[in-house]
DNA sequence: CATTCATATAAATAATTTATCATACGAGGT
DNA sequence: ACCTCGTATGATAAATTATTTATATGAATG
């Protein structure tokens, strides 16, 4: 691994790395929500939540698009919850 | 997932969200290692390395032993390299 | 047993991350 | 056009994490 990939998974794993951004993802793998569903599942506050949303998306793994005034957000993709499953596995131990 | 199940979910995975503790993981896929060999090859200052170490043991990701007056360091646990396997393959896309 | 080597610890500081508060923005509805 | 709803943004403030500085500890060695 180069320096550069190096901080690079630092970067994804920082993802993985709070509560709050678990619970979004969690409630992500079910299936697709706006904002304040999401709000109401995760149990933060809306900025909160939007600012996390945020920064799963610059890390690439939601995406999000407008439906009206709502945005709806759903996984970028399918690695992310085999990677979240394989940890879980892990601490089960 | 309960709620204490996400928090330690969150911590297992800031384990691998830091530079320093990924270099040091790495370090130890290959082979034991003792303290002042992973500080040449990681490149950090000794008591940075043996902070990063004792949170990696705290989280069981590493044990040690002592040998002399050495500490030899080595993986707890081979899911480990598993779990960064899988993050790095992501990354990749 | 005093010294040195390898490592650990504690406390202080620096750096980063997260949440909050206030406000702005875009899309409808009136 | 104005108002409201849903969401985003920027500027702090608060909390957490990482590094450094200084010192301690435990094991070997003269």
């Amino acid at each position: 691994m180069t320096e550069n990939e190096i901080y690079e998974t630092a970067d994804l794993f920082k993802m993985f790395a709070d509560a709050t951004r678990i619970k979004i993802l969690l409630c992500l793998f079910e299936r697709e929500y706006n904002v304040s569903e999401i709000v109401e599942r995760v149990g933060a506050s809306q900025t909160a939540v939007s600012h996390q949303l945020r920064a799963l998306k610059q890390n690439h793994l939601v995406k999000c698009r407008r439906e009206g005034k709502n945005m709806i957000y759903s996984l970028a993709d399918d690695h992310i919850e085999t990677i979240m499953k394989t940890a879980a596995e892990h601490i089960r131990e």
